[in-house]
DNA sequence: TCCAATGATTATGC
DNA sequence: GCATAATCATTGGA
């Protein structure tokens, strides 16, 4: 008895035979006509009560009836109508909305990372980028570490594809059997075509906010893969010793400009297994540290001078004494300049004497090896024209403003490693 | 473990 | 774009 009240609530309409169901039309006036109203609605929702007390099969004839009547196609297109004007019109603005940005830029560094797009594309000419950056260490070390990084690339570009893929297919089956429910629906509901696209475009918009975060998280793992990479190219090696010989030997025997041109670079990369860029990279170290601290050098420089010139001299006293059996090769080192190249090498050998250096430390030693040297030069004969010639370069070098100072140099360097002339020097001249 | 040497990176200037 | 200067980070010997 304690529901009574509520059934006869003037806001609320009883149902008879189902005490506790209430229902509350938001607008419903006090007055004879609300009153109607509300039987109205009382009679309707009775009805739809006795509808579910019904056997099945005689919900199943009512429906076939209602669906068999004459009015109910035109009925039924203009409920859609009604429907597609008020629904869509409000909605049909959201659908169109442009490409998230943060979604493309997501996209974008993924195309470039070689995560999407084509297999072999974007990710090997990251790679490529990453090589050509790469440099630090041997080639093989840096094959190495690209395998590594490509491998990983890999294996993060199949998760995501295949993470992808299964989102694609979740999406594609509960876009067909929502769709099918909807049609299933349609027929006894106003459902139209359009609005069935528009929940379509719901659905997808939902899975491609969850692909987004796939996206999101595939995009970090790339960035720490990279960052780990390279990180790892900072890991260096020092180069071997005879690259580090070769391009001292370079750096000392063009002491005067030691800038090596861009084919001199090349050719020095080649013969030291490294890159241009390490090259460059090592001469602008020396050409920093040897400024600084050039009494530190100078015996490394008057060393290498004095090699370049025993091989120089060796050399020329070979082409003078082409004949002869008994000329010495050049003092077991595999270093040899040619001679005819080497206007920096006496401008070494004048360092020496102390003429060029701001306060040169040139062991005795040294010095004597000098003496020695000038000794074998002028012995071997044809190079003292040469040697004086020197003697006309202005003080080469570093001038007083820390510059190195323009002087005329060689216009080419054979290799240490090769024959005369075979090596294309810088272009200072 | 320390520290000098050394290759690489970065900021800056021309 | 290249050179310089400063700095970082690693290597390798004592």
């Amino acid at each position: 008895m304690e529901e009574q009240p509520r059934l006869m609530h003037p806001h609320g309409v009883g149902l008879a035979g189902h005490p506790g169901l209430t229902h509350r039309p938001p607008d419903v006036t006090a007055g004879s006509d609300g009153d109607s109203r509300k039987q109205d609605i009382g009679d309707i929702l009775q009805q739809i009560m006795t509808i579910t007390d019904q056997s099945l099969d005689e919900a199943q004839a009512r429906k076939h009836a209602l669906n068999c009547h004459r009015m109910k196609p035109a009925l039924f297109n203009v409920l859609c109508e009604i429907k597609e004007k008020t629904v869509l019109s409000i909605r049909g603005a959201q659908d169109e909305e442009p490409p998230d940005p943060q979604l493309m830029r997501l996209d974008n560094m993924l195309l470039a990372e070689g995560v999407s797009g084509p297999e072999k594309g974007g990710g090997a000419s990251a790679v490529a980028a990453a090589a050509a950056a790469a440099v630090g260490g041997t080639g093989n070390d840096n094959s190495v570490e690209h395998s590594d990084y490509r491998a990983k690339l890999t294996q993060i570009r199949q998760i995501y594809h295949t993470e992808l893929e299964k989102y694609e297919q979740a999406c594609n089956e509960f876009t067909t059997h929502v769709m099918n429910l909807l049609r299933e629906q349609s027929r006894t509901r106003p459902i139209s075509p359009k609005e069935i696209e528009r929940m379509v475009s719901i659905i997808h918009r939902k899975f491609s906010s969850i692909q987004m975060q796939l996206k999101q998280s595939t995009c970090e793992a790339v960035m720490i893969l990279r960052s780990r990479f390279l990180d790892a190219r900072r890991k260096r090696r020092n180069f071997n010793k005879q690259a580090t010989e070769i391009l001292n030997e370079y750096f000392y025997s063009h002491l005067s400009n030691p800038y090596p041109s861009e084919e001199a670079k090349e050719e020095l990369a080649k013969k030291c297994s490294i890159t241009v860029s390490q090259v460059s990279n090592w001469f602008g170290n020396k050409r920093i540290r040897y400024k600084k601290n050039i009494g530190k050098f100078q015996e490394e420089a008057n060393m290498y001078a004095a090699r370049t010139a025993v091989n120089a001299a060796s050399a020329s006293a070979q082409g003078s004494q082409a004949n002869s059996p008994s000329t010495p090769n050049s003092a077991g080192s595999a270093a040899s300049f040619n001679m005819s190249h080497s206007g920096d090498l006496f401008m070494s050998v004048q360092s020496l004497n102390g003429d060029s250096y701001p306060a040169p430390q040139v062991g005795a030693n040294i010095q004597s090896q000098v003496d020695t040297l000038r000794h074998v030069i002028s012995q071997a004969g044809g190079y003292t024209d040469a040697l004086a010639a020197t003697q006309l370069y202005s003080p080469q070098g570093i001038n007083a403003n820390g510059v190195w100072q323009d002087a005329p140099t060689p216009s080419s360097v054979t290799s240490p490693t090769e024959g005369p002339g075979s090596v294309q020097s810088d272009t200072s001249n």
